[in-house]
DNA sequence: TTCAATCATATTGTGCGCAATATGATTGCG
DNA sequence: CGCAATCATATTGCGCACAATATGATTGAA
């Protein structure tokens, strides 16, 4: 019973069409807000942290690097949410800050995540085996 | 316990980061052959398929549009992998089959799977439970 | 101190994804 | 039959992802 051509047996297929899914559920609550899913992402990373990230720690949390990362906090910063500087210990370093209006944002969201949980429906201990294996899968191919 | 809001505590962060991570690795094997993960995928479908496939057959196996499939098939078609020709008994329909070029590919394609496989090094059992679960997150997602 | 190596970010180019819209073929109702 | 509704694909526009490269700041060894 061996046929890993087949697309739905392999693994990397659902994978790869579940985060669709997924991203696709989030854009469509996010777009009351005028965000994208890859601009929540970076919003909650800042929310979740005391000071300004730099691009670069914002990239270790979101496994993106400056490609995509530089455009997409020039367009939050265009909309009002975040602003860029230079550190001023490391002219090499932007600082990204939340503004009033990205802090904002984080009452907005509050509420998504349970939606699109309620969507999909899975109770919280599967939940808790997916992400794992998740993860797992995460650092076995970072890792290299 | 609950932080919603927290990066790492949300399903859909894990699940995007680990979708990309598998298209990288993907992405990295398929590069030699000049193939794009997506563009695999077309061909996974067209080499389970007995008869060429219209866009719209392409779509519903992938979940993807014509905005989507239809730069990417004339990428396959200028590559000489597929040809693109208006079905004969219905117009509007465009059958995708593939060249000898695309079906030689299929031998070079075999091995990557196993490969990937083995850079994530998550068992058989373990593999069909994550399965199950994207298989779930997406049928829920898609009856919408 | 100097300058080559390293580091952080930015830029460029290609290929997705996907919503919105356009175009042309087909169908079926009156 | 005539033509409006529907259908299949194509086009447009925008925002990611990511590899490759460029730019400018910092560091450290001679």
């Amino acid at each position: 019973m061996d046929r890993p051509l087949e697309l739905d047996d392999q693994l990397c297929f659902p994978l790869y069409a579940a985060a669709r899914a997924v991203t696709r559920a989030y854009s469509q609550l996010l777009a009351d807000a005028g965000l994208t899913y890859p601009q929540y992402l970076v919003l909650l990373a800042l929310w979740s942290s005391e000071s300004p990230l730099s691009v670069g720690e914002l990239g270790e949390r979101l496994h993106l690097d400056s490609g995509t990362l530089t455009p997409l906090l020039k367009r939050l910063e265009t909309a009002g949410h975040v602003t860029r500087r230079r550190d001023p210990a490391d002219e090499r370093r932007v600082l990204i800050a939340l503004t009033g209006s990205g802090e904002a944002l984080r009452g907005v969201a509050a509420e998504i995540p349970a939606e699109v949980g309620a969507m999909v429906g899975i109770d919280v201990g599967q939940a808790e085996v997916l992400k794992g294996l998740l993860t797992t899968i995460i650092d076995r191919l970072e890792s290299r």
